[in-house]
DNA sequence: AGAGATTGTGCAATCGTGTGCATTTATGAG
DNA sequence: CTCATAAATGCACACGATTGCACAATCTCT
């Protein structure tokens, strides 16, 4: 009792960050009572309680993460990998998952952002903070994440990519995006449509593409056009200038929105009305796609039930462990705009 | 010995997590010479240090963050404030930051994201995980965040806002790149120039209008007109509209990039040209900027250099915390594109 | 060869909190 | 009034790493 005592109170007053201790020797008690005290612990009495919080209040004690951390190995602290945060999805989507997160007491950490892939350092982390989960939301691969992750037993969940492991995911319905935007675009009576990709190993664009080609297939179609257009405006730009030059279009669907506003933009350039010549369709409904100028007919990613639905598997995991992986698609939804010509509606169904 | 022993070895296998002593064990060394092999203490010798290096990295050894914290008082995170998301130059500034921030070592955790100001809940891990540093990237007050720090004597750093209590700061500068839009519409023969504003509390609108009414001034000119678009694409837009329809000018000058490209939007829908009818001038130098149907001519920030000194003078701080506060403007740089009128060079300097 | 300088390593305390178990205090019944 | 029971609180250890200090081993010099 003494040893200790002499060394941790050599300056009693306030200047010092409260501990525990300091709080426990003002209101009289023990340390493990304060702390079953904040806790809500239905062993304390009202009165004690309602005592030390005050205090607590007073000196403005908050428990030491670090230490809590040790002992209880949660550390309230959710690893984060963003994309590429050049295209404003991910920008728009990280301050909503910021907001949700904080709702339910958690903080992020950011592991690593940008398109490139992901690098040991960037890893480390993961470990060192005994981090409570891992949220991947990025199109491309991040192997190594989740390996760690999963080698960790630490649970994670992606969003807007499709693993090919054994792990939890989150994403629009791409295919049944492609579908729709397929059929809008037939029911608008175009006759030689194309496509431009996102990046090589993405599953999303792949996707969106598969439900595109479906949705043609049924009315006995085929892609007239298909250009690479790596996820950005210049790749969006570029690929819609090699497209009309090669193919003629009358209908373009990117398989995201930055890449349809670079496509809308190159072909105003060649002289070519919108949609009255040609009708583009992007995905994602990001901010800019509304802007005046480009007005793009798209297809909305669910944003909120997604993150929603992925922080819902994260909690679900943290409590246990076991839960095997879980895969889930939403239905994202027509935005009509102004870009693509609208339906004739003959049939209506 | 025997106490303790019997409890933290019930599986001497590999499965569980690796700590400082399940190495000291394999080595055959105490745990404190663990330590102090992996943070190459030179009283190590060189014949042990690599016997140990070489098992933590073959158990896939990290040391625990939260225990290290607990002792040292550091967590190696630095706790990060940021703007409005929904502007894309906060989203890359965002990206440029970490990548900075991992080359030393640190990792950021997210305190706040989007306009709005700082609730009491959102500084409350500042102090729970005894964060090494802070920085608030944001044009507008956060006077919660920044008294938290100051009461803790945390280093921070603001970045793109001049703060009004006693702390660092970095940003461009705003009253100098308002100067530089200012001759350069007035080199362009430019008579009939407009402002459009940010926020009410944000000093960088006020500079940046500040180092335009400057440059007017020494041309012996005026504002024909003023609208605020709250630094938004939604807000220039209908600033412009306001503007156009008031008071007819030929040349606007907006306090962020987004609200100019908004302006551009509206005065397309006026069937006005660019720059022939009117010129458009933004700040910032976002990617938008440079889309080819914008093809802004703009006031860059100088975003490397922003983020390389806040780190500085953060790092600096983090050594030695009695440092007092510090500002820097760096200059912007003149962007020259399509939305402006080329200056005529009738006299050359 | 012995004393001192030098080098390499281990001991034990510490950081601040949570929690099982023992202990004290209040409550109620016979 | 005493004992059993329940409620409230305290003790002490553990979490995993760092670090001042003590100690052992090796080397050097007279």
């Amino acid at each position: 009792m003494s040893k200790t005592n002499d060394k941790t109170e050599p300056a009693p007053a306030s200047s010092a960050k409260p501990t525990v201790r300091t709080i426990s020797e003002l209101a009289g008690v023990s340390p493990s009572t304060v702390s079953r005290a904040l806790k809500g612990d239905p062993r304390i009495s009202e009165k004690t309680r309602a005592g030390v919080v005050a205090l607590a209040a007073e000196h403005g004690y908050t428990p030491n993460a670090m230490a809590r951390g040790l002992v209880t190995r949660t550390s309230g602290v959710v690893g984060i990998v963003l994309g590429n945060m050049k295209n404003p999805f991910y920008a728009e989507l990280f301050e909503l998952l910021h907001q949700r997160l904080a709702e339910i007491g958690k903080y992020p950490m950011l592991l690593h952002v940008g398109g490139e892939t992901l690098d040991s350092e960037g890893i480390k982390p993961i470990q060192q903070y005994q981090m409570d989960g891992c949220i991947i939301a990025a199109a491309r691969l991040s192997s190594k994440a989740a390996a760690t992750c999963a080698t960790n037993q630490l649970p994670m969940v992606m969003i807007n990519r499709v693993a090919r492991i054994h792990s939890c995911t989150v994403s629009c319905d791409n295919y049944a995006g492609g579908v729709m935007a397929g059929e809008l675009l037939i029911r608008a009576k175009h006759q030689r449509i194309a496509f431009i990709a996102g990046r090589e190993d993405t599953s999303t664009s792949e996707d969106r593409e598969g439900g595109l080609r479906q949705a043609l297939r049924k009315a006995e179609l085929d892609l007239v056009g298909w250009a690479r257009g790596y996820y950005s405006y210049e790749g969006g730009f570029a690929a819609a200038e090699e497209l009309l030059a090669e193919s003629r279009p009358d209908a373009i669907f990117a398989a995201n929105d930055i890449m349809a506003l670079g496509a809308i933009d190159a072909i105003h350039r060649h002289g070519l009305r919108i949609p009255e010549d040609i009708s583009v369709i992007g995905f994602d409904d990001i901010r800019q796609a509304r802007w005046r100028h480009y007005d793009l007919t798209t297809i909305a990613q669910p944003v909120e039930a997604m993150i929603a639905r992925a922080l819902a598997l994260l909690v679900e995991r943290m409590e246990n462990p076991d839960l095997s992986g879980e895969s889930i698609a939403i239905q994202g939804e027509v935005q009509l705009r102004g870009s693509a010509r609208l339906p004739v509606d003959d049939d209506a169904d």
